[in-house]
DNA sequence: TACATATAATAAGCGTGCTTACTATTCAAG
DNA sequence: CTTGAATAGTAAGCACGCTTATTATATGTA
């Protein structure tokens, strides 16, 4: 057996998740920002002009779910579509004055929301925290590659 | 300034969240079951005749959002709910045999999902990044109670 | 040029969470 | 017993993710 609670590690990974998103969402609903249109948001902030195809491999979510979540935040008047002139395909986002005065409450909100998770944990724990969650991602993201050619090499897979 | 990307950290539990979820549900697709689904079916096989009620506090979720699971389990044939006969609001939920059989399999599965994601972390790392999320948890859970009473006392609160 | 393929965005519809509002039932008070 | 509050569950409808399919536009190639 595990015994220190690694068998439980998914649960403590999706029960973070949830409580963290739910904070900042009580946090930031006075500005009517969910939290998945302030990560959008905060892209767009530092890109302005993106286009929705590159958006949603920065946010590692598909074109579709870019493209209902910026109809909502159009709607909202946090950020603009403008046509590309060379192509026109492509819908660049650009943030709105609001969005750019909100962004920096934002950042502050997450800020709090971060440090009240934290409450009690070191400087050092702190850093073992944020390499091991990179680690994390690093290995997920690879393998995520990788596996379906491990997958024809060597294992039959497990089901 | 924080330099070690903790200004990072929500972007990062949102990630690894994610791709633990994924990679979860592309291992588990063969039997048919979501992860959500799958933590409740945990709940379920450890205390098998729970009323959903009971379940929403054990999932931390709404007892709606149970309600709609359940209806989804219900028609894959992985629970069954039952009438109480001393409360007839209740309804009790119970495991199927092809729960039970799946169960294990799960387990496994899940075991195996965080090993992949654990490659290269020390014990060490883990036990630290385990406290960490437990004390996240607690952070989070005790402050969201304080901030109800606090409601309560400052504001009207709604109903 | 014309046809095939690739890419950007969207539409339709589902799963899982939510809020709000409702029904059925239980329980506490009178 | 009757009234009223609390509790268990559900319905309706929204946000945000997904898969699959469609439309419009670009681009590569015969």
């Amino acid at each position: 057996m595990v015994s220190d609670g690694i068998d439980r590690f998914g649960f403590l990974i999706h029960d973070v998740q949830r409580l963290m998103r739910k904070r900042f969402e009580a946090r930031a609903s006075g500005l009517g920002l969910s939290s998945a249109q302030w990560r959008l948001l905060v892209r767009v902030a530092k890109e302005a002009g993106v286009a929705q195809a590159r958006l949603a491999e920065l946010l590692e979510i598909e074109p579709i779910s870019v493209s209902r979540l910026v109809d909502r935040m159009e709607e909202g008047g946090w950020i603009e579509r403008r046509q590309d002139a060379t192509d026109r395909r492509v819908r660049m986002i650009f943030p709105t004055e609001k969005a750019n005065a909100a962004y920096a409450d934002v950042k502050s909100l997450a800020g709090e929301v971060y440090e009240e998770s934290l409450a009690g944990v070191s400087a050092e724990e702190r850093r073992v925290l944020i390499r091991v969650l990179d680690t994390i991602v690093r290995n997920l993201t690879d393998a995520e590659t990788s596996s379906l050619e491990k997958m024809k090499s060597t294992e039959g897979a497990a089901a």
